[in-house]
DNA sequence: GTTCTGACTGCGA
DNA sequence: GTCGCAGCCAGAA
């Protein structure tokens, strides 16, 4: 079926949708949460290609915890913009306080959810 | 069918 | 902290 690649961009979205505001979480955890270990690389395309207006793109980051655009594009001020809005610290690329991924077991989904 | 590219990751220098 | 290399999978040409 190919239905198959839609309903793993749904689980990826989903994934993405259940990262809480203030939160960040990285393309490597979200592809993990959404049944794609190894795939962060797919969640990265699916962003590309989603046109939901409604999607935290800007809570996903990369493994470093930094932004995955280069820094002074327009998707890098977007994202450190958004993330700012939500008391997220943002410096330099780069997400303050936390890191994507670090603590994100027990602070996202939390220990019940594993 | 092959080839190229990519909002990635991890390791070594 | 920064740079380079290899591995990985999926979509588009």
């Amino acid at each position: 079926m190919d239905g198959e690649s839609e309903a793993r961009s749904r689980r990826i979205l989903d994934a993405i949708r259940a990262i809480p505001s203030g939160q960040v979480a990285g393309y490597g955890e979200v592809a993990r949460r959404a049944g794609l270990p190894g795939r962060a690389r797919l969640v990265a395309r699916v962003l590309g290609q989603n046109d939901d207006p409604e999607l935290p793109w800007h809570r996903v980051l990369r493994s470093d915890g930094r932004i995955a655009f280069p820094q002074g594009s327009a998707g890098y001020r977007e994202q450190g913009r958004r993330l700012r809005a939500e008391g997220v610290r943002v410096v330099k690329g780069r997400v303050q306080g936390q890191k994507a991924a670090a603590s994100l077991d027990e602070q996202l989904w939390g220990p019940g959810a594993g």
